[in-house]
DNA sequence: AAGTTCGGCAAACACTTGTTTACTGAATGG
DNA sequence: CCATTCAGTAAACAAGTGTTTGCCGAACTT
């Protein structure tokens, strides 16, 4: 790759950076193509010459986030061990990856059903993978025997759900600096995903 | 009540729904108080007689949104029946109401990790007391023997948590105007609150 | 070495913004 | 009936906004 190219890139990445900073306390549709460029040390013009909109910066920002998340879901299920391991380390990874990618994570949970249409939609199709990828992951699993697709669908679709429910509750703890309340969020989280897989062992026919 | 208060509430409820209206597709912090009061057909200055900032309107919206989600709680504990039945009226209280009180709801899901503290706040704590009032209603129910407080109440974050979800489902459905999606979304909660049920049932202690 | 591409800039465009001010005039209460 | 309260107004404030324009100069191409 070129310098020019590279250049570029750093400016992008300088405007993705201002964009998520901001994003931490507003919410993409109160952002100002100024106020980004300001934060990222460019000037307003040069803005454009990278996005046609802070919708598209918005998407990329999706993009972004969830790519790091994908590597997580990822691990996770490649993991062997029993449910009781599996749900323990899903937790773990939740946590951690809530600290590590703070602002994404804060990002995603504000817009995920955020005033701007093509980032919630962005958002939606990704989950919405993650849960396909839960999906196939779930009925390689000995208990899934005898499950219609339909039902191993939903399933994962509750998994998915409570791993976001999760992960934004982590965030407001964290954010509230208030680590008693993020260990009762991992222990409410571990009870209610064992449960859940309690009702799938039992689970017979719909 | 004389005719001077009666006056003012209305210029109130006129605040109210054009903000209300104009959250259709923005959120709250991009709103602004010139916006409101246009829509409203008031001055600009006339905001400021009823609240001191808009986030305070976001509060009364609050307040005004959960308290009808409020009456729908209660009804559906109230009402007698297997728990079958309970989850099934569950699912179909939960898409009347969001078809009722679509605005309403499109604003809760969108405020609840949107860029206003108090307005975030506000609506963790009524999502906190509906918990506790479901937490009551499962102590009352003879499955929950045995059950401690704790777990008890995991429990029925866990069931309000799915209610949000799936309200929130319903909402991006009925918003894409696909009566297919909504049936899934009705199937996959049922499905969703069976398998937690079953799992309930299943428990021993933890 | 000469010519072209193109990321970034400053400036200007016409608005919109939040909030305060001094005011009006109808409902209120003595 | 007269004084007071007070919801609502118009006007002004300084400051911010998104986007386009023409231009510069460094990095590319040939």
């Amino acid at each position: 790759m070129g310098a020019r190219q590279a250049q570029k890139q750093q400016s992008r990445r300088a405007l993705l950076d201002a964009g998520l900073g901001l994003l931490a306390d507003q919410n993409l549709a109160s952002l100002g193509v100024r106020e980004v460029t300001r934060a990222a040390g460019l000037s307003p013009a040069a803005f454009y010459r990278h996005f046609p909109d802070l919708a598209a910066l918005g998407v990329a920002l999706v993009e972004e986030s969830l790519a790091s998340l994908h590597v997580l879901v990822r691990s996770v299920l490649a993991g062997a061990g029993g449910a009781e391991e599996l749900i323990d380390r899903t937790v773990d990874v939740i946590e951690q990856h809530v600290r590590e990618h703070h602002p994404h994570v804060r990002f995603l949970a504000r817009e995920r059903h955020g005033g701007v249409r093509q980032v919630r939609e962005a958002i939606d199709a990704e989950l919405g993978r993650f849960a396909e990828e839960v999906d196939a992951a779930l009925a390689l699993q000995p208990v899934s025997r005898g499950w219609s697709p339909e039902d191993l669908r939903m399933l994962a679709e509750l998994y998915v759900d409570r791993v976001v429910s999760t992960a934004a509750a982590f965030l407001e703890a964290q954010e509230a600096g208030d680590p008693g309340r993020e260990r009762r969020i991992a222990v409410s989280a571990r009870f209610q995903l064992r449960l859940i897989s309690l009702g799938r062992r039992h689970w017979q026919g719909s």
